[in-house]
RNA sequence: GGAGGUUUGGCAGAGUUGGUCGAUUGCACCGGUCUUGAAAACCGGCGUGCCGAAAGGUACCGGGGGUUCGAAUCCCUCAGCCUCCGCCA
């Protein structure tokens, strides 16, 4: 969530900014700052009655200890009030601050500068393309045909034992999941990120520092009878490592990666978007986090960027790479590009990649911190990529890479899967 | 799941007949003296949030609540950890 020092401080500035997203946010933010400043005030006049009570409190301590009961007694008498008007600050202090932290909570992360305004995905800016979308050669299957004539991928089976979008693999199916999972991951290996294997299952703390909650509530599986959320990618658990930590300046840059399942409730989500592998409630997905000195995490999010770039050229897909506009942009994230591979057979881009700095706004709510050369606890930045997220890739890799007696796997990806050819 | 124990500042570890305890001490860490440099020794500093220009105030001894003029110390409750028993991959 942004701070309460840049709403101060910068009041005008974050209007702008949040004017990206679409979002008119004066009256949330000046009800803010007024809750604010009521809250301090009332602070302020609840630590004097504070102070007051703990004098005589002390005073109290040391007439006992001397033995002059009755001093005390009337000393005592003096602090009759205090309890009650203490109580009575600190509850109006509690509800301003009840009423401020949620409406604080709601407000979205400020876009960064380079981050044009923008209503929906049309207003994205492309940034990079690594070649002309192939023509549709008008042959192209989609690829829950070629999954279900090689065998690979059995919807109507998940369907059956679970419910619509939770899949089987099978078969080389299987061994092309687990070979670009283990693909992914020695990438990621070898650009320095440490691989985690995190829960699958967080708390609601969990939930709230990466700021899941109480934004996207519906979107996580929940267990209620333990309160606990199933990961809608390892983003959380991998992120939340870091909550109510304070590192040192030289501790920066950690980099982690992790290959989880991710669960999602897609909630209000059909037709063509849903059809075979385009969105699933379970799917997995290697993720890279970082954590990052703010004055380094643009330059960060750069070399993350590369890195997944490098791994759809590995796979020789047809992609492209958006920066997101503000009003495309996820609730948390200060910058975020897209990576969109191309589908031939469905004639459309498909995204399979989110690489987003949070800059603060995750820290804050983290409590994640470091500690500056001057010595202050300062917020770092967070960032996170899908490197990658798996259905759509296997979906372009059969679309893109099929010819009419099947498919050929990418010569990188060969030594992980096992086989260069699925075929009847 | 049952029984008992435990939870204090980066770590270790005092403090529980309630009263200058936000907390003794050691280690670690930072600065200084000494040294060619280092080590040792000595001196000083060394948790976090909030309010405040500052001085200072206030809150925090696992989380939440309560008793009291006053709680790390008493009570309730939840959670983590440890030991034993049970069950089990």
């Amino acid at each position: 969530m942004l701070t309460l020092q840049c709403l101060r401080e910068e009041r005008e500035r974050v209007l702008a900014s949040l004017a990206k997203r679409h979002i008119d946010a004066e009256t949330t933010v000046d009800r803010i700052l007024a809750l604010d400043a009521q809250r301090r005030a009332l602070q302020t006049e609840l630590d004097q009655v504070l102070a007051e009570s703990n004098t005589l409190s002390r005073e109290i301590g040391g007439l006992m200890r001397d033995g002059k009961k009755e001093e005390a007694e009337a000393v005592k008498a003096q602090t009759a009030g205090l309890k009650d008007k203490s109580h009575a600050l600190k509850e109006s202090m509690d509800v301003a601050e009840e009423e401020l932290q949620h409406m604080l909570v709601q407000l979205p992360n400020t876009p960064c500068d380079l981050v044009a305004a923008g209503k929906s995905a049309d207003d994205n800016v492309e940034v990079y393309r690594n070649s002309e979308p192939p023509k549709a050669g008008g042959h192209a299957k989609p690829h829950w045909d070629i999954a279900s004539e090689f065998d690979l991928i059995d919807f109507d089976l998940g369907a059956k034992v679970t419910g619509a979008g939770f899949p089987f693999y099978k078969g080389k199916g299987a061994k092309l999941q687990r070979g670009l999972i283990r693909f992914f991951l020695e990438r990621a290996d070898e650009a320095g990120y440490t691989e985690y294997i995190p829960p699958h299952v967080v708390n609601a703390d969990s939930g709230y520092g990466t700021g899941q909650l109480p934004d996207k509530e519906g979107q996580m599986y929940h267990m209620q009878d333990d309160d606990l959320y199933m990961i809608p990618t390892a983003e959380v658990p991998l992120t939340n490592i870091y909550r109510d930590v304070v590192l040192n300046a030289s501790d920066l840059p950690q980099k982690l990666c992790g290959y989880t399942p991710c669960f999602r409730r897609e909630a209000g989500s059909y037709g063509k978007d849903v059809r075979g592998l385009n969105r699933l409630h379970q799917f997995d997905k290697v993720e890279i986090v970082q954590i990052a000195h703010p004055s380094e995490s643009y330059a960060t999010l750069d070399t993350m960027v590369e890195h997944v770039k490098g791994l759809l050229e590995a796979l020789e897909l047809p992609f492209r790479i958006l920066r997101l506009c503000g009003g495309d942009m996820g609730f948390t994230s200060a910058m975020t590009y897209d990576f969109e591979v191309w589908s031939a057979a469905q004639e459309r881009w498909l995204e399979v990649s989110s690489v987003s700095n949070f800059e603060t706004f995750q820290a804050n709510r983290l409590k994640c911190r470091f500690k500056d050369v001057d010595g202050k606890n300062k917020f770092v930045h967070t960032l996170n990529g899908s490197a990658l997220a798996l259905p759509r890739i296997v979906a372009a890799l059969l679309e893109n890479h099929q010819d009419h007696e099947g498919v050929t796997i990418p010569k990188a990806l060969v030594p992980y899967v096992g086989f260069d050819r699925i075929e009847a």
